[in-house]
DNA sequence: TACGTGATCACG
DNA sequence: GTGATCACGTAA
């Protein structure tokens, strides 16, 4: 079943953080179908230095900006392409990271677009959107249309809250929790 | 632990 | 224009 809009447009970004872990990540790219449960998420807020909106809105953070429900992905170190899923209204800049994802099929897809064995594909947020096609070209879509989208599968466990990785620039901020992680799955990161 | 990598952004 | 920076991954 895919999240409807209104699943996005929630107010509290670290509550839809702690939910997108256990939901199930799609790609229908090229009628190649792709798709791993997510195990691993950030939350990110322009209340907060960790967050590329915190100094306001630029060219690249612009869909950030608008309302929930779309993707934002965008270049990190030159190399990696990072997928966030936006949330709340337009006016509030706030997004998941996905971090990392369980293969669930098209796995020769994945291993074919990445060149590296299964079990090193998805498990970082630069490598799971090698195997899973999403480039900055995809910045702004829909996530309620047929190309990339997320369902719910079911699932229900425990998720534990760490804090994030990466952005030791943030100050304090870098200590917030807003890192979730489904407990004792072997494709979290590090 | 070190560093490649190139878009992005805040300066002027 | 220019230079510092960076929500990573890999090798070692």
């Amino acid at each position: 079943m895919k999240l409807p809009v209104e699943y996005y447009q929630n107010e509290n970004v670290t509550d839809i953080a702690r939910h997108l872990v256990g939901k199930r990540l799609v790609t229908g790219l090229n009628k190649q179908l792709t798709s791993g449960i997510i195990v691993e998420t950030e939350a990110y807020s322009y209340r907060e230095r960790g967050c590329h909106a915190y100094r306001g809105m630029t060219p690249r953070n612009e869909v950030m900006f608008g309302q929930g429900g779309v993707a934002y992905i965008y270049l990190c170190y030159g190399i990696h392409h990072l997928f966030n899923v936006v949330t709340h209204r337009a006016g509030y800049a706030e997004a998941v990271l996905i971090r990392a994802l369980e293969p669930c099929a098209g796995e020769d897809v994945m291993m074919a677009r990445t060149g590296s064995p299964l079990d090193r594909i998805t498990s970082g947020p630069g490598k799971l959107t090698k195997a899973m096609g999403l480039t900055t070209a995809l910045n702004g879509i829909a996530l309620t249309a047929n190309t990339v989208w997320l369902e719910d599968d079911g699932w229900h466990g425990q998720t534990l809250a760490r804090k994030r990785i990466g952005i030791d620039y943030a100050g304090h901020d870098a200590h917030l929790p807003w890192r979730f992680v489904m407990k004792a799955n072997r494709w979290v990161s590090r």
